[in-house]
DNA sequence: ATAAACCTTAGAGTTAACTCTAGGTCAAGC
DNA sequence: GCTTGACCTAGAGTTAACTCTAAGGTTTAT
């Protein structure tokens, strides 16, 4: 079966080997096996898990619970409903996530507007303008 | 003109006093002003201005880019142009960041799929079943 | 066969963003 | 007048996730 170096794995995932020798020594992917020199040798299988892995990372959950759920699956089918239970709630923090990320794309976007329409009469102030004649009732 | 102490604002925008001073600090609040005795009195312009910077730390911006972003504003009119790139890249990092969550978002959902057969089940070997089967021509 | 380019470990260092402590001031209520 | 609680500063401590260094072993290409 074909394997792959530390230093191919960092480069196809774009990851440094540092970073990769962290996650080991933290236990998140304690099933690579070593050479007889104690070469770690990655089968696919383990690059399929080191994209898991960063799935979780890229949904904000810290090495730590990573790992626990890394244990869970070596321990088997008896861990299932937990490892299910995780996914849901990941399910849950991502979307709340996407919509934390929407409300600050509305006010992203706002600001844009804001400065674009600043530049085009080279001023802030319009925008200060806008707002006292806009308060003024019967001012157009 | 009413103001509010840094306790009422930390409550009001869901931060500690710790982090509210810390950004005094970091020079991310150089506009709120002071008693005689040096405590500060926030007006409802600097709690404004403490959410647009929440925004930008939301859409992940370190808080040293925060800085800039606040040493412009107080620049006036010649960072117009700046501001507002910034803005526009601001824009794009989000939109990157979203795209990013919903691919996260798919592999989570294909993961609570996967653990919800296998729950069924009762064992995660009926994935490894089912692909033996599909492998096998004429099985069906 | 030897140099270059990998790999290994243990452990120290870095960075960002808080988070807290110590020691003090101040204003309000009893 | 004195206690209580909220404020202040300077600076130390924490945490997560790397990131790197030192010292050495291994593999590969000429």
């Amino acid at each position: 079966m074909k394997t792959y170096s530390i230093g191919e794995v960092a480069k196809e995932l774009n990851l440094t080997v540092y970073t990769i020798r962290y996650y080991d020594k933290e236990g998140l992917i304690p099933f690579v096996e070593r050479s007889e020199s104690g070469v770690r040798l990655f089968k696919e299988s383990d690059i399929a898990a080191l994209n898991v892995i960063e799935c979780l990372k890229a949904s904000g959950m810290p090495i730590k619970e990573i790992k626990n759920f890394i244990d869970w699956c070596a321990e088997g089918d008896a861990t299932l409903q937990q490892r299910y239970d995780m996914f849901m709630e990941r399910k849950a923090t991502v979307e709340a996530q996407m919509s934390e990320l929407r409300k600050t794309m509305e006010v992203i976007e706002h600001k844009c507007l804001y400065y674009q329409t600043a530049l085009e009469a080279g001023t802030e102030d319009i925008h200060k303008q806008e707002n006292i004649a806009a308060s003024i009732p019967g001012s157009r």
